[in-house]
DNA sequence: ATTATTGTTGGTAG
DNA sequence: TCTACCAACAATAA
């Protein structure tokens, strides 16, 4: 369940779990995940001590006392919790630690997600634009880049990882909704102050996204303002709600407060 | 049975 | 090299 808030809370919960903390088994078998086999993996990893655990955009990148790193990304159903001994549905990837009761273990269904060893920072890794959290938005880059795009909307131009790292769909809903602006808006129809109120924007529902996760009420209803809110009333302006498919995923807005600018 | 899903990648074309 | 568009990947939940 994977956008910059979610990763990031990820990436402090591994923190708790594994940092300092020697790898005594390595469990992987799924050759989708683990990469650049699982064989490799495994052995990569056993006996190694974790050192640092770093987030960029939507990717994790774990630091090894040897030098590896190790890169995951969660696609879109991955994520990483404590387990007892028994392997959890759908668990993919298990780490028994030293002096640690609980394993760690990386669960994801439709194993879109991955965890690849590299000595050197791989290429999706350093293909990232600025992570909004970690690097602030530097508005006058942002705005030089979304008016490059000539043709995508706004939207899509948010979500692609290299104008900022971790935006995704429901970032991007939730960051244009606050802005007042429509997300089928072209990108390089923002003015100088619609980049302002983006970045403000963006910056607003990642602290609130991320508020939200370390309440721990998983399960809770949607907690969103936007996503998934078709056909309900605008909380700015009662307007209902309405959905569409933008660049082949699902957006929603409201009709009523957010300005469309070709 | 049908539909929708929080993401990336690789191909093609321009 | 860069933008734009599309299909593919896979498995669940509603």
């Amino acid at each position: 369940m994977p956008e910059l808030p979610e990763v990031e809370h990820t990436r402090r919960n591994l923190v708790r779990w594994m940092k300092g903390a020697r790898i005594a088994e390595v469990t992987a078998t799924d050759a989708r995940i683990a990469k650049p086999s699982p064989r490799a993996f495994v052995k990569a990893l056993t006996g190694r001590v974790v050192t640092a655990i770093d987030r960029k955009g939507k990717w994790l990148r774990l630091l090894l006392d040897d030098g590896t790193r190790v890169f995951g990304h969660l696609g879109m159903t991955g994520w990483f919790e404590q387990a007892g001994p028994e392997p959890l549905r759908f668990e993919r990837v298990g780490f028994v630690l030293a002096k640690k009761k609980k394993r760690v273990a990386y669960v994801d269904s439709r194993r879109w997600g991955r965890l690849e060893i590299a000595r050197a920072d791989v290429a999706g890794w350093t293909a990232l634009g600025p992570d909004p959290l970690a690097d602030g938005i530097d508005r006058a880059l942002l705005a030089t880049k979304l008016a490059r795009r000539k043709k995508t909307s706004v939207k899509e131009a948010l979500m692609d990882q290299k104008v900022l790292a971790g935006v995704g769909n429901i970032q991007a809903i939730e960051a244009l909704w606050k802005a007042k602006i429509d997300p089928r808006s072209r990108a390089g129809a923002m003015t100088a102050k619609d980049v302002a109120a983006i970045a403000e924007a963006l910056k607003w529902t990642i602290a609130r996204t991320l508020a939200d996760l370390a309440k721990g009420d998983a399960g809770a209803e949607n907690p969103f303002v936007i996503y998934g809110r078709k056909g309900t009333p605008c909380r700015r302006c009662k307007t209902l709600l309405v959905r569409a498919d933008l660049g082949g995923r699902t957006t929603t807005w409201c009709p009523g407060c957010q300005a469309l600018k070709r």
